[in-house]
DNA sequence: GCCCCGCCGTACACCAGTGTATGGATATGC
DNA sequence: GCATATCCATACACTGGTGTACGGCGGGGC
């Protein structure tokens, strides 16, 4: 009566899109809330579309560990690209980058999500420690260039790292946005 | 066969197992894993004993959220009570915390759980808030009887716990201790 | 020794989600 | 204009979890 499930003849689904929905239930619920039902559901179709894009539920689940590393990589990879901005800039811009609305949230449920199903999923593990590797060599790579001695630039990076994460997890009662002192304190030497 | 579930007499199940068991099935598979059933089998008994502690899921999570409270706030009170070190040696005792085997590992897990939880429920919110208060000011208590400035104590509060959550929740593939090294750069000036 | 109460088992109805089988609708090649 | 491939709906059987009603068994007060 209200919806229409009539969407056949728009816009065909593909299994990107499946994925899509597939983060956005990871991000409110965890990996068990990813189910089939309920995405098809949001969708607007039926379980019919799913087992067609996917063999079970498994495989959806594998196809979204492959998005994510392909999507982090990729931002990784077009920030070490753009070479417009000194490591300093690139720094501090991705410091700030956790007080940017709603999707700043949705991202970091998904990591926090990401990471408690890769307590007890080894692709999901593999996954993410492939990720945690890539950043670090990121950071320390941009600390380096800064003129930090390797090891030293190496130990900044982490601490850049957990300042980030610390900013996404950690439930500060003000929200003061500590990203400037943060930077002072992780890039002045 | 195996398991005989005569187990009335010997020892008359309370809520707090209940909880200590729901724990368990939180820092596997996030709050949606803590059900009933699953319990009951772990437990050695059946529903019915649930439903007299408990008069339904919700309730299991709220009590769940004040045990954990209570918990932390415990842990933290313990901490500051006990003066027989220097606010230097707790705080590096603090650090060297979640390398100490598979007993961090379930409380890296349970944090990870919660946090996500937190997200989308209010009350887990409110926890979660206020025990990273409770935390936070304990930290920048023991960086202020160091001699350090309160406004600056803060902040080291803050890349102190950042670096202790980072510890738990990267995975590093060497998976090297860098509690030494961490607590040289948030010890030392 | 009876009775009541704390604690739990059992049985039931119900709902949500998975996977499968099969058919139908729509577009596209030819 | 017909056949084929793509994409999805429908119906079914099955599993697992929730909440409720009720019954039973034990032990301690008296």
């Amino acid at each position: 009566m209200t919806e229409e499930p009539s969407r056949q003849v728009a816009t065909p689904l593909d299994a990107a899109a499946w994925v899509e929905a597939a983060f956005d239930a990871l991000a409110e619920g965890g990996i068990e809330a990813v189910r089939i039902d309920p995405l098809a559901k949001q969708l607007g179709v039926t379980r019919g579309s799913f087992y067609w894009h996917f063999t079970d539920r498994a495989a959806l689940h594998t196809a979204m560990l492959k998005e994510w590393r392909k999507r982090q990589s990729y931002q990784v990879a077009t920030r070490i690209e753009s070479r417009t901005s000194a490591p300093e800039e690139r720094l501090k811009q991705t410091l700030a980058l956790p007080h940017s609305g709603p999707r700043a949230e949705r991202a970091a449920a998904i990591e926090l999500s990401i990471r408690l199903w890769a307590q007890r999923d080894a692709e999901a593990a593999k996954a993410v420690r492939h990720i945690d590797r890539v950043r670090l060599n990121y950071y320390a790579k941009l600390f380096g260039e800064m003129g930090i001695a390797p090891a030293a630039a190496r130990k900044r990076a982490f601490m850049f790292y957990a300042a980030l994460m610390a900013q996404a997890f950690i439930f500060t009662d003000t929200d003061t946005d500590v990203s400037g002192e943060l930077a002072e304190m992780l890039l002045g030497d």
